[in-house]
RNA sequence: GGGCGCGUAGCUCAGUGGUAGAGCACACCCUUCACACGGGUGGGGUCGCAAGUUCAAUCCUUGCCGCGCCCA
């Protein structure tokens, strides 16, 4: 034994173990042919520092997998990051900007070895905080989803879909973030309800017989004004469609049409027409018979007024932003007295979640991928049950999702990232192919190619990563092994970004679904249950909570604070509570070795003869199933609940104090035994402190047999009722005694004796003495004056008090119980009086009512008896 | 507008068709030889509101009120 100074410090002990782990190769102990058991990381992006979402996630993750790894299992937990295509652009221009260069200076070359080398030097911040954590990764195979072998992944997929017809180019509207000039999927934008205005505006029509208003929120596209559409049925513009009316400003002549998209409730019924910039237009736009090619545009990359194809719109506007133009134009409608008046109202408008400028619905070329497609799998192994979401009210959200999912805008106009393997020739066909060979040989020889600029979605390749990141497109023995993954940890706010397309992409590639079980967690939030954010300034940080308290205690509250289906309220009072239990456990340690007892040599309970021995393994018989449950059902809380109870209110309140002084052999062993079975069980929780613990319970025996892949509990014993009962019993006693002693107010230096009133005293060994400060005395018939008394363990007892008792308050204490007991016994009774219940209720509900009215029945009458010897 | 979820002790949260639990906080006592980052004892809840189903509802059903999130 190595011996443990008076308070656990957390620091040295962490850096010290994941060395040792990290070194010995013990996150990924050679076990060719035992079962496998995979999780793969959510890839954190390469420019992301740990934040104490991460801290969750991962924690858990480090639970399943430390667990896995104790029970002997191959448990591989793939790690890696993913190159994040805008943020890490974003940052590493921002740093040449700081050197007065721009990416376009250096050329795409160039500027992608900048990126490279600021990966190499500032990358990965993560994943050395993630060792802080003590996330048991297999850091020897780690990935990266611009490595080599993930790239030719990302090709052979991009390719592949082509190929199948799942993937192709389009002509449509995207979300255009002006900021970063790239398009953006529909999930990469958030809609914010903003005030705004709607305006009103008078159309001439342009043979003079009239005018139609409509009204917009944003009055500078009708720049690009290709019609007006009205309702087919209605009644009010029955005339007038099919005329020509004459805009103003650009003086284009535009028709006034009918479309079921034209809201008769909504202003004035008729409303203005941009195919180029809205989405609802869009779509009445075709069917209007207008080809995406021949829609106007009136806006450039960077949002600002461009000329359109008709060259009418006026020059003094070319050029403005787009807020500007706004402005203008409506000035400019106010003078020719287009302006009807201007209304207030909340506008939804889109927002770039990582720009947080409004988004453009802008008119482009890009690559989509046929999600709808490929969501069918992956909805139909929800429904089946094939894949299990945990909780599984997700399953309804996965379906709303996937059953209404729209083509995937997937290509970026980024330099940072998977360049999309496609190549044009100079009439604009493409030719899609893994290699420039091959696309050269598909488009035939003495054609100019051209690949395309730009590249793919970072989730595209994140997708792949279940199964590119074991080897895939070779069929590998890890791929075989390890695919598909046993549970996904993730943060239900990337439910539809990664997940759902991992989803989609291992059902496509591998046939199979990429996970059996899909765990999703809420948010961490701060104590006051408002989303963390750097702005608000409420941001925990986690590596500052290691440092002050531990990461095993930042690890058990994140387990003991995740209940399903809830968001975490994350106060630092609770980080330090489980620091305290850290301690606590310490200190039992302590205790252990200063009675001789170290580790334990055997897996099973030891033999035992002795009640509290024989009681303690039964307890931990029943902890261990608690645990197990909580496992299966991915219960988190319940996980830490189980062993958090046993560890301090069993283990150290109960069985230690029972023991002491009266340490023989057999005891030794089992104390040994138990403590080892807690530091197990309490391994994928808190594996710093139980490490370190195991190592000092059996210094010289476990120099090569450390916790971290020794063995999961297998008692191999069962619940002696009998020990049970009795110490139960015993314990009764102390609390009551306890509670006598609290209530009177009679100090510990005065010891107790406890006189049978019936029966004789029953066999509690020493504990009464050493825990209650109290003994039995004779059986006597009737108290001695001035006693109190108590009722335990289904005996009344005569308290004789050396000092003046105070009747008052002993008679208070008693009535108060009987009261309490006398409750209880008429709601039992009255059950049990009424027929209905005799009758109709399960047999076990009566019987269980039956024997606790006798009980407690017999319990008020010792009770009574004792407060009317009290008179 | 559609969907999901929440409302249980002062706070944060578990939970079950048979009269409610934990941690923290609070009150009182204790330098009892592992631990004051501790030990002991205790107070505290008409389980959001209303109706229904049931022998029995905090739990099931419906409606309402309040709060949050997602989608359009």
């Amino acid at each position: 034994m190595t011996e443990l100074a008076k308070t656990f410090e957390p620091g040295p002990i962490e850096a010290k173990w994941y060395q040792h782990w990290e070194k010995g190769g013990l996150f990924r102990p050679d076990r060719p042919e035992a079962e496998p058991f995979t999780i793969v990381i959510p890839p954190p992006n390469v420019t992301g520092s740990l934040h104490i979402g991460h801290a969750l996630d991962n924690t858990l993750q480090d639970i399943l997998i430390r667990k896995a790894r104790l029970e002997g299992k191959d448990a591989l937990w793939v790690v890696g990051m993913d190159h994040a295509g805008i943020a890490t652009q974003m940052v590493v221009e921002r740093q040449l900007d700081q050197q007065g260069v721009k990416r376009t200076d250096l050329g795409r070359e160039a500027f992608l070895d900048k990126v490279w080398q600021w990966k190499e030097e500032s990358g990965g911040t993560i994943t050395r905080q993630l060792r802080r954590l003590g996330a048991s990764c297999d850091w020897e195979n780690e990935r990266f989803t611009m490595d080599e072998g993930f790239s030719r992944a990302v090709r052979k997929v991009f390719v592949d879909l082509y190929d199948r017809g799942l993937l192709y180019r389009d002509k449509r509207l995207v979300n255009w973030d002006p900021k970063f000039q790239s398009a953006i999927s529909d999930l990469e934008v958030e809609t914010a309800e903003m005030p705004g205005h709607f305006w009103h505006l008078r159309y001439p029509l342009a043979d003079g017989s009239g005018e139609i208003h409509v009204a917009t929120t944003r009055p500078e596209t009708m720049l690009a004004d290709m019609a007006v559409a009205v309702h087919p049925e209605d009644e009010r513009y029955r005339d007038m469609v099919g005329k020509m009316v004459r805009l103003p400003l650009t003086g284009r002549e535009v028709p006034i049409i009918t479309d079921e998209h034209a809201d008769p409730e909504l202003g004035s019924g008729a409303v203005k027409i941009t195919p180029g910039h809205d989405f609802n237009d869009f779509e009445v736009g075709k069917r209007a018979g207008i080809a995406p090619a021949d829609m106007l545009n009136m806006l450039n990359a960077r949002a600002e007024v461009c000329q359109t194809a008709d060259g009418l719109v006026p020059e003094a506007l070319i050029g403005l932003d787009r807020f500007e133009a706004r402005k203008r134009v409506v000035e400019m409608l106010e003078a020719e007295g287009a302006l009807i008046r201007v209304e207030d109202r909340q506008i939804a408008t889109p927002y770039g979640d990582r720009s947080g400028v409004v988004i453009e619905p802008w008119l482009t070329d890009q690559w989509y991928v046929d999600a709808a497609t490929l969501a069918k799998p992956a909805l139909e192994a929800v429904r089946s049950g094939d894949i299990a979401v945990v909780p599984e009210t997700w399953k309804k959200t996965w379906y709303n999702w996937l059953e209404n999912i729209q083509p995937w805008c997937v290509s970026r106009q980024l330099w940072w990232g998977h360049r999309i393997p496609a190549w044009y020739d100079d009439e604009g066909n493409a030719y899609v192919a893994e290699t420039e060979e091959e696309a050269q040989a598909k488009a035939g020889e003495g054609l100019t190619l051209r690949r395309d600029e730009d590249v793919l979605d970072t989730w595209f390749s994140s997708a792949l990563w279940p199964f590119a990141t074991l080897g895939w497109p070779e069929q590998t023995r890890e791929l075989e092994r390890h695919y598909p993954n046993d549970v996904l940890v993730s943060g239900f706010d990337i439910i539809f970004f990664w997940d759902a397309r991992m989803a989609m992409q291992g059902f496509e590639f591998m046939g199979e679904k990429p996970w059996k079980k899909l765990y999703l967690h809420g948010l961490v939030r701060d104590k006051h249950g408002a989303k963390m954010s750097k702005s608000k300034g409420n941001t925990v940080d986690p590596l500052g909570l290691i440092d002050r308290y531990g990461a095993d205690a930042l690890r058990f509250t994140l387990t003991a604070m995740e209940s399903q289906g809830r968001d975490i309220k994350l106060d630092e009072k609770r980080v330090e509570g489980y620091r305290n239990f850290a301690t606590k456990i310490w200190n039992a340690a302590r205790f252990l070795q200063g009675n001789g007892i170290g580790a334990s040599d055997s897996i099973a309970a030891p033999k035992a003869e002795k009640a509290v021995n024989r009681w303690i393994i039964g307890e931990v018989v029943e902890t261990l199933a608690r645990l197990e449950k909580a496992f299966d059902e991915l219960r988190f809380d319940g996980m830490a609940d189980a062993i958090y109870h046993f560890t301090w209110g069993t283990f150290c309140d109960w069985y230690l104090e029972l023991i002491k002084g009266e340490m023989d052999e057999e005891t030794r062993a089992v104390a040994a035994w138990t403590f080892d079975q807690i530091l197990v069980m309490l391994h994928p929780f808190m594996p710093f402190l139980t490490e370190e613990l195991w190592q000092a319970m059996g210094a010289g025996s476990r120099d090569d047999y450390p916790l971290i892949t020794a063995q999961w509990p297998q008692p191999e014993a069962k619940v002696d009722a009998e020990a049970k009962k009795s110490i139960e019993s015993a314990i009764a006693m102390v609390s009551e005694v306890r509670a006598l002693r609290a209530e009177l107010n009679i100090h510990w230096s005065s010891r107790l004796t406890l006189h049978p009133l019936e029966g004789s005293a029953p066999d509690v060994g020493a504990s009464l003495d050493r825990m209650a400060k109290a003994g039995f005395g004779d059986p006597v018939d009737a108290p001695a004056p001035g006693s109190a008394q108590i009722v335990a363990a289904g005996q009344g007892f005569a308290v004789p008090l050396a000092d003046a008792i105070d009747l008052d308050a002993e008679r208070a204490r008693l009535k108060k119980a009987v009261e309490a007991a006398d409750k209880e016994v008429k709601s039992l009774a009255g059950r049990l009086n009424n027929p209905n219940f005799v009758e109709r209720a399960k047999p076990e509900a009566v019987e269980k009512a039956r024997a606790d009215h006798a009980e407690r029945s017999a319990e008020a009458e010792r009770l009574r008896a004792a407060l009317d010897r009290l008179g």
